[in-house]
DNA sequence: CAGTTATTAAAACTCAGTTGCAAATATAAG
DNA sequence: CTTATATTTGCAACTGAGTTTTAATAACTG
């Protein structure tokens, strides 16, 4: 149904994403706003802002759902479609500006893709 | 540690993926086998033929696990890196036998990587 | 300001996957 | 073949991410 109103709940979580480019767990969010806003409301308000076109999701590698902000979606379309990348060594989890070429199938119809990379990021490689 | 000894359910498990190129959620094999294996068993033994470079996994859309068999992996290697596609309407999951191009990324090194895509197979496609 | 409707918190629940431990069984040694 | 031992199994209880239900609360509309 996408957000309606502008409560203090949305206004934080969008908060967080402000100012950072890289994804966020939602166990991470709600270590960070488990005491502000109940955990129901933060999973709640994350599919929210997806629908909207304002934050894209997928899952990392352990399972848990990560969320980032958007670049260029809308409401009615998703196309942030490019890898997201975790690292091993700091947790750090982001997206690739990078084109992925999806492979030609015959036959088949694609709806969404998802591309994860795990590895070192440019902090830990050293 | 790897499969020592050659049990019944080992064997059972293996028998599943024999006749099949498709993929196999524990969801899946867990109501198969069930009433002849325990659950934590098939959990156990999967992971351990995958130790073992016989099967390999990945995560469905849905942050269930997947297995599928090997065609070149050893235990040192996992060599099986390819895309898995995952249908809506049938719920058939497989290995796409095309080479997927991971992007080159700079100060950053690629350990594991895992292209999903979601779609309609071509039984269903029509 | 009052009425309507979306949003929230809280608690209980679901379900995939894991853990600990005692019993069972495959394999190696004698 | 029998015994010793180390792996494997089943069971029950647990973990933890995410969902559902419901009553209370807060945002918008007129």
């Amino acid at each position: 149904m996408g957000i309606i109103r502008k409560t203090e709940s949305v206004e934080i979580l969008l908060n967080e994403f402000h100012d950072t480019e890289t994804a966020l767990s939602t166990i991470e969010l709600i270590k960070r706003l488990g005491k502000r806003i109940n955990k129901t409301t933060i999973y709640r308000v994350l599919s929210k802002l997806e629908e909207d076109g304002i934050l894209h999701s997928f899952l990392g590698f352990d399972g848990v759902k990560w969320f980032a902000r958007c670049k260029a979606c809308t409401r009615s379309q998703h196309s942030d479609v490019h890898p997201h990348f975790q690292c091993i060594s700091c947790g750090k989890t982001e997206c690739l500006e990078v084109k992925v070429n999806i492979p030609k199938l015959t036959n088949r119809e694609v709806l969404i893709s998802q591309f994860i990379i795990k590895g070192k990021c440019n902090l830990c490689v050293a």
